[in-house]
DNA sequence: ACGACTTTGTGAGGTGTATCACAGCGCAGC
DNA sequence: GCTGCGCTGTGATACACCTCACAAAGTCGT
């Protein structure tokens, strides 16, 4: 990368610290409703304890997971950079801690410190190809590759790794939520974390789960790249 | 919208005339790649003139298709904006004529016109609202709402209305390219078609197709919204 | 106008997932 | 303790969509 546009602007000096500095500190309890679908006001938050869940729901109530968010990531950002209605519900999956920043202030702070939006424009890029990866592996993937690659996923971005090479996901996915972070039944979820289970793949301990065998759902998640 | 971050910065009066102003002009002949899935390359391109189709191809070779872009649309911004590999490949679906600017030029061009950088925010947010509607659709929606949503997208972006409210779209898509662009395969989506057709919803016209039902497309595509 | 290639049309049969229906389980609260 | 209530486990059945196979029609190059 000879030439940059990112590299005297990383997001630690940019845009997240202005976030840090002047954000407002909010809480919500865990199920309670951050932002809906529809809303008209256009905050956003960086979220510094906890975790959210953004998702969409048909009218007739199946419900879409697009992602979960933690500590460090910017929740709402859409409505606050380009003004249009909320698209997405964000719901605080457990006690969440956040700081909240205006339209007004975001725009101010753009103004002082252009550098920033060059952080913003990285982040959204991120996003994007995030979710077209998304879309494109729900497209080609059967469920089977789609749930494993979310085990993956989900036990890289929460789990912590134990000695043997295994990873532990503590944080608690009901498999209703697994369904719908990849467009599966409950059901679905179920038959195939027992057959993983059986075959070792995967284990389950109290509320959490392990992961014994990467190599193995990586193979799965492969199979339809 | 009270305060505003784009009223004094509309797309045209920013980004986007710095490209035409700078861009160096090119052509592709139809069915030519413009950019492969991970290259490195990172510069950008405004179409001036044709369409271009944005795709993925699995392991397996199916195909993805993520959309199609045409005069006036930006395509390979992300790799331009943050340098990382391609994440999907650009091909000619006609003839096309651009503007190809390159990562250093544009680099450049926002460090001198710091206001255009909201503009390219703005455009991103777009996309990112686009990509994750069409995530939550396929997630939700069976196959028969999803192409029919696609058939109104397509003639609201391609199409010519009709004197009597119907619409025509005479760009060529192949019944093999609108599965692709809906996770069907080709027989479904004709016998899709087919059964429309029988129905007076949509009409054949030689290389084109003529939508003459738009409400009851809609309330086929709403069903499931 | 010719063959080669792409696109369209259509049937038979298979399959991945959804749906429905219920039973067991675990935990929170009274 | 018992009583809900949400989560998990599992079978039977249904159906949307895929796969394969092949024929017909259109399109293009020379």
């Amino acid at each position: 990368m000879p030439l940059s546009l990112t590299t005297d602007l990383t997001e630690d000096t940019g845009f997240r610290t202005l976030l840090e500095r002047h954000g407002r500190a909010v809480e919500f309890a865990s199920g309670q409703t951050i932002y809906g679908t529809g809303d008209e006001d256009s905050t956003m938050m960086l979220i510094t304890k906890g975790r959210v869940e953004i998702s969409r729901t048909s009218s007739d109530g199946r419900r879409s997971i697009l992602t979960h968010l933690g500590a460090g990531d910017m929740v709402g950002e859409l409505a606050a950079f380009d003004g249009m209605p909320r698209s997405a519900d964000v719901v605080a999956a457990t006690r969440v801690h956040g700081l909240v920043l205006t339209r007004a202030q975001i725009a101010g702070l753009l103004k002082d410190n252009p550098e920033a939006a060059l952080g913003v424009i990285e982040t959204l890029c991120r996003r994007l190809r995030e979710t077209s990866a998304m879309y494109t592996a729900h497209v080609l993937a059967d469920g089977q590759a789609r749930l494993a690659r979310l085990l993956l996923h989900l036990a890289e971005k929460w789990g912590e790794p134990l000695p043997d090479g295994r990873r532990q996901l503590s944080e608690r996915f009901s498999q209703s939520d697994l369904g719908d972070l990849v467009g599966l039944t409950r059901e679905s979820v179920n038959r195939q974390i027992r057959e993983w289970e059986q075959a070792g793949i995967v284990m389950r301990q109290g509320r959490g789960l392990v992961i014994c065998d990467l190599a193995a759902l990586l193979g799965v998640a492969g199979s339809a790249e």
